[in-house]
DNA sequence: CACGCTATCTTTAGATT
DNA sequence: CAATCTAAAGATAGCGT
């Protein structure tokens, strides 16, 4: 192969790869370039570099140049994205309908903006807000049975443990101290307190109260 | 100028710049094809007709070098176009959760969806029922009230009339024919409808009460 | 690595079919 | 018109600086 001709392939000698790619680029946007005048055409030539520089050519216009383009590869997809703002716009529209429905509707619920009422549409709605106050007051009524019948349930269960605590009190003024704690303290060899080792005139009546209480808790 | 040399501007004639367009065009093509297998580059080259026709070529992927090419160029406006679409998701979620509030206050003001409620809130709810309820039925007995002052006025306008006209009847039943036409056509030089002319006897009883009020009105 | 040189290859203007 | 031809113009590979 004689000099300057060359196959067309892949050009593996950097150095000489990048020479001929600085030449031949310069070339072919000069080329583009008298394409687009001499025959008054829109002529594009882009080229990116290995390492992502961009070189390029635009007869005239490049942005309309580029959108024309760009239509004839993405139309659909430019379409489609269209269609789908104006999709999202549409739903917008119905919500913000929607909305300025229910809320004229909540505020005749709450007895706003009644001036556009006919005597009808006010006779409706009173039958609506009554229907609802009575469905809501049933519902309070039996939440707040509920209740009372927890805190009554609550309370007899409290009253209970006051009994059995007086009940106790009772049993221990009844009996003398020695005995209340061989009532108690059935289990003598486990080591609770140390009571079994006191002496019996160390313990005064009010102490012996609450003794025996922390030990049937 | 010898055979070959040309000045690179529009070529006046029309075949001759064809020709060349088809020439040149395939050049280009051609280098850039050579260019971007020789150095191993993305290269793409666009040419448009005069009459719109497409000629490209492009290394490897077109598509991703369009994309590539088209964002150097439109980067801002696809950023802007696509935080618009955000914008507009953003919105229609706010309007969703308005909504859904809206429909809650709507459904708890007509006494649905209660069982969440606690009894606070069902006092709540309750209170502006019956404030809603207030408002609702004195806007209702307004109303009510006006339209039956309207109808009362009304009834009372047409007593008059009623009342006028027969008193206009006992008039004329109790004065003769021709007092009656006298006071009541004192501008005689009117030809409103030839009355003058008529025979006094022509005129019968019944229909002398129908024509004076004619001419009243 | 960027430029310049130049022999050679490639493109193409203009003519012809 | 489109295809072909051909000589001149243009591009560029390989080399030198």
């Amino acid at each position: 192969m004689v000099r300057g001709k060359i196959e067309i392939k892949r050009i593996e000698n950097v150095t000489s790869r990048q020479v001929t790619f600085s030449k031949r680029r310069k070339g072919l946007l000069k080329k583009a370039h008298e394409l687009s005048v001499l025959c008054d055409a829109q002529v594009a030539a882009i080229v990116f570099s290995q390492n992502g520089r961009l070189y390029d050519f635009a007869s005239s216009d490049m942005q309309k140049m580029m959108e024309r383009q760009y239509r004839e590869y993405f139309g659909a997809e430019i379409l489609q994205k269209q269609q789908y703002v104006q999709e999202l716009k549409n739903e917008m529209a119905i919500m913000v309908d929607k909305i300025e429905l229910l809320q004229l509707h909540c505020r005749k619920l709450m007895g706003q903006d009644l001036d556009s009422c006919s005597v009808d549409e006010l006779k409706e709605i009173t039958i609506k807000i009554e229907k609802s106050l009575t469905i809501v007051r049933s519902r309070k009524a039996k939440l707040s049975e509920d209740e009372i019948e927890k805190e009554t349930a609550q309370i007899a269960g409290e009253r209970e443990v006051l009994d059995e605590r007086s009940r106790l009190r009772q049993m221990f003024e009844e009996k003398p101290l020695w005995m209340q704690s061989r009532n108690l303290e059935s289990d003598k060899s486990a080591p609770s307190c140390g009571c079994g080792n006191m002496n019996v005139s160390d313990v005064e009546t009010d102490l012996s109260i609450g003794l025996p209480e922390s030990r049937v808790q």
